[in-house]
DNA sequence: TGACATTTTATACAATCGTACAGACAGTTA
DNA sequence: TAACTGTCTGTACGATTGTATAAAATGTCA
């Protein structure tokens, strides 16, 4: 039904060293990373991957493995780079200036809306993706080690800032700044519904509201009683 | 394989008016309730169902219907419920004395709170499949018009204490601010995953955080610039 | 009692699922 | 060229899916 696409059997031989299947993982990886993010996991068929990425059935498997482990690969995929940048925004943050609670949040929060909102579909895809497992507690210990690591040093840069708070207490108030991220991209289609005007589709838009929000909340969730 | 349990058959025939069926029929309700909370709607068979619901295959389909029909009246079976608590509580407010932020956001978000909290099960799995999706756009478009609503009326409360501000910034304060109190819900594993000391696990005991954390955060994000 | 409506059982069905694999194909190396 | 490795196609498999339905069971009511 669809016809063959332009690259079709091309090597990069140009190099050599590039494997031949690594283009067609890519796709496969990049099809399944679509997919799961826009259905989840389980509603999602192997069939449609194959579709949605352009090869037979058996490249699935070939590239992607078990079902499963394609799931894992995938979010496995791009962890780093989200690690990594909001990691480096912390380090510019205390190379510049003594961080407060309001630009740890934004360091925390800018990398994921602007992953979300780049032009790229395949990252905005991936934010959604994290949004669903994010919010379903079936994953966590999967992705617990993943994540988890760098929440914790931004964890401790709260408590340096809040050295009598209670750790229960900035552990919640982490979590909830998370959920509120999340959901900037997830419930996008609540937000637009319950204001009457058109809202914009751009999670970085939110960027101002949604820090404000988190930072008011920390402050006065830590505020002693 | 399962010894057939103490009432079966058994009808309450006292008043005569009681569907012979309508305890099977609760039975099955119950059942996909606790199925649906738990993996959502895809990972679900219809045939766990009738295990959970130890009746036959055949039962659920003649009292569930489809199994999406299955899924959307387990949903609408308790909103009535749940909106109503939420009215009530304003009304109390609103007798009392003036509402302010702080007031509206515990009246609406304690009953979800407490529902979560109580010792019935059913109740709580119900709790946890609102959070299911709440957090997912597919079904957005179905729930609107059980949820919003009410939403709405709160929503115009806000607007009511706070006349200047802008109404997209007031309908994403409320997004956050659901989004805030499902994660407390949803992501009770997380919670206690970042928390080294092992967290409760009832709902309600974060019902004080999740309120200032809430408040703080509108309250900051309404504050003109 | 016997006709009746409702509920339950048991089984069947086509469709689709995830997975596996033999063989065709392509490009590299000897 | 021929042997070889990595990639891809096509198809098949058993298991499981949602749904339908005939027949049995159950209780009601005349």
């Amino acid at each position: 039904m669809i016809e063959s696409d332009d690259q079709t059997g091309f090597i990069p031989s140009s190099d050599g060293r590039i494997a031949r299947g690594e283009i067609t993982r890519e796709k496969v990886l990049d099809a399944a990373e679509r997919c799961f993010a826009m259905t989840g996991f389980d509603a999602v068929t192997v069939r449609q991957i194959a579709r949605e990425a352009k090869v037979t059935l058996g490249v699935v498997g070939f590239h992607g493995g078990n079902k499963e482990t394609l799931f894992l690969t995938v979010l496995k995929r791009r962890v780093e780079t989200l690690n990594t940048l909001r990691l480096e925004r912390l380090e510019e943050l205390k190379a510049q200036s003594e961080p407060t609670i309001e630009s740890l949040i934004s360091a925390y929060v800018t990398p994921y809306l602007e992953i979300a909102s780049r032009g790229d579909p395949q990252w905005r895809a991936y934010a959604m993706l994290v949004a669903r497992i994010v919010s379903d507690d079936r994953y966590y210990l999967e992705m617990a080690p993943l994540y988890d690591p760098v929440a914790r040093v931004y964890l401790a840069e709260l408590a340096k800032l809040r050295p009598d708070a209670d750790p229960q207490l900035l552990a919640t108030s982490l979590t909830l700044t998370v959920s509120a991220m999340i959901s900037i991209v997830a419930s996008q289609a609540r937000i637009a519904g319950l204001s009457d005007t058109a809202a914009p589709d751009l999670p970085l838009a939110y960027k101002d509201v949604l820090i404000d929000f988190c930072t008011g909340g920390i402050l006065r969730a830590l505020e002693p009683k």
